[in-house]
DNA sequence: GTGAAAGCGCTAACAA
DNA sequence: TTGTTAGCGCTTTCAC
């Protein structure tokens, strides 16, 4: 029944506007050595015929397949989705990366991958199997990962690397997690802190450490002890209830504590609550994830926003880049994340 | 450079298999007439080749296309996800439907149509003829077009309408707003409310008017009065703020409110707030979708939870099958939501 | 500047 | 049960 779709192809174009197949495909393109006069009159064709090329056969022939995959791990953000507490890394994928595609006639396609499994590769490959995309943007912890990279440069496929510095086959973006940790770190030395906490993410995600460093080169340029002011978490509301209590338990707690995510900042504030001190007076309160739930809870956070959107949207950009053999800089590229000020930071000593 | 990329095809597995390229096409597709003693041979030469079929490829050759388009409005989703309030539609849309798609070697696209302008078929269509998807889940407002619906059917395309109970082409999804509706003012009547005020969507939802209706039935089911107890707004924070206020500035106000969504309802809190009215002990309060942010308010909402994911994933299982000719079943599939009690809903009257 | 021919990887229809 | 042939819609040579 729905055999074979009627549908408009090169050819009814082709023989509406009275040229070869071949000057219409140069058209669509727009390769060189097309008469304007030509153009025009094939373009009437298209759109009085309303056709539009079928990518499938674009990549048959050859050509690219226009489609760009980003790259996820599974676990994570399935239980993210799952969990419902607002995380929109993805929704700010979408946002920059559909948005600056659709302007080049390309798709964004979200593909998730299991990190922890052994065949990584070959779920991957299955992927580029079945899709062959032009391009694919990689996310911690994905970013850095070898085997994936070395799979991406076998097929030669444009690749670019959010949330990475290290040198590499393909693009690396970063937020520069260092300075905004720098930047959260000298916010509150500003309203006086000087035991300022800090609750680390896991080391498989290469961020974690360079924010540990920023959150280092704050405090030593500061001239201020670290003892005791560092804790590391999983990202998990449960690890960053462990590691903030630690954090408070100390002999000399700190009046200030920034947490690597939003989930375990949410940690920081049941760990304060349950033990009477209030945020902000008592406890001054950063977090490094500008999501959603940062506006509702009470105080509304003090946040690192990291440009995701923006970040996805240029790593889109570099790869189209690529495939038109517009050779983009090889440089890493560096959209710097920004501090939101809102209300659980304050002066330490309490009121 | 990357011209032609070394890839596994077909032909590599019939050789290595020593058969035709017919028969390792019948094992892919599972088609029957192959013994199984060849299923195997071909089977390990697809394994160890990693081989894995061009879905482009697939595609030309008259097959399936192995894509279905989600749908959604473009104007509103990227408001959402630029407002970063967590509404996450279209992350429960990709848990529910990359998973299901994920289990039959489909892939889920999102695709942003806009809804206003009157170039709707032309944008969907483009889309169409580029990705020639075996099927297209629509969301409100598009589930019930006119025209959207005659292009799909004019293409044969498999459809899937959610929140939509009208007969017509594709398969219609619903999550019985009506009943939903009915079981919120239900739960708030059992807690001995009378004046239970309603916060209506816009018209051009048709989920607004079944809604409305839910809740009409159970107020005339009690005998209560609806007199100056039903505003409308269009889903945004301002108009809910108006409603809010026509509502609470009646002769008789309500002492309970149930919002049409997330956003209508923070605003019904931010004007019991400017009056202050206290929820729940004043004003009971409920939303009609489970976003994240009912989480974090505060009270906590009770809220309609709209089971998107569960619905999507269904909505992928019937355009799988009608691919598979495996006929499902025609009438509209129902997939209740329920109501999640949290603390913005109390006994009237105060203490 | 334009066109003709070949072929991308796969499946449908047919033959054996 | 298996293999052969043609062709999907497009782009790439390579002629003209």
């Amino acid at each position: 029944m729905n055999r074979r779709r009627q549908a408009i192809t090169i050819k009814h174009v082709a023989a509406d506007a009275g040229v070869s197949l071949q000057t219409v495909s140069r058209v669509i393109n727009k390769e060189p050595n097309v008469r304007p006069e030509m153009i025009k009159r094939v373009q009437a064709s298209i759109d009085k015929l309303g056709y539009v090329p079928s990518i499938a056969a674009q990549r048959m022939a050859g050509s690219r397949s226009y489609l760009i995959l980003a790259i996820n791990d599974r676990e994570r953000t399935i239980a993210d989705w799952r969990d419902r507490q607002g995380t929109d890394w993805v929704d700010q994928m979408m946002l920059g990366g559909m948005i600056k595609c659709a302007e080049h006639g390309y798709r964004l396609l979200v593909e998730l991958v299991d990190t922890h499994s052994d065949h990584i590769e070959r779920e991957l490959a299955a992927a580029l199997g079945a899709l062959r995309p032009d391009g694919v943007i990689l996310t911690p912890p994905h970013s850095e990962n070898a085997e994936i990279l070395e799979l991406l440069q076998t097929r030669q496929i444009s690749v670019a690397r959010i949330g990475s510095l290290r040198e590499g086959y393909g693009f690396a973006l970063t937020m520069d997690d260092e300075r905004a940790a720098r930047m959260a770190t000298e916010h509150l030395i500003e309203l006086g802190h000087e035991r300022i906490g800090f609750i680390a993410g896991p080391s498989a995600y290469e961020l974690s450490g360079w924010r540990v460093a920023g959150w280092r080169t704050a405090m030593a340029a500061a001239g201020f002890d670290m003892t005791d002011l560092l804790a590391t978490g999983d990202f998990s509301y449960e690890s960053g209830l462990i590691a903030a209590e630690a954090l408070l338990a100390g002999d000399v707690p700190p009046t200030a504590i920034i947490a690597s995510n939003d989930r375990m900042t949410l940690a920081v504030l049941e760990a304060a609550r349950g033990r009477n001190v209030e945020v902000p007076s008592d406890l001054s309160v950063i977090s490094f994830d500008d999501t959603p739930i940062t506006r509702f809870t009470h105080p509304p956070l003090t946040a690192v926003v990291q440009p995701i959107a923006e970040v996805t949207a240029q790593a889109v950009s570099l790869i189209i880049d690529e495939q038109a053999q517009r050779d983009p800089p090889r440089n890493a590229i560096v959209v710097p994340a920004t501090l939101a000020v809102r209300s659980s930071t304050a002066p330490p000593g309490g009121n």
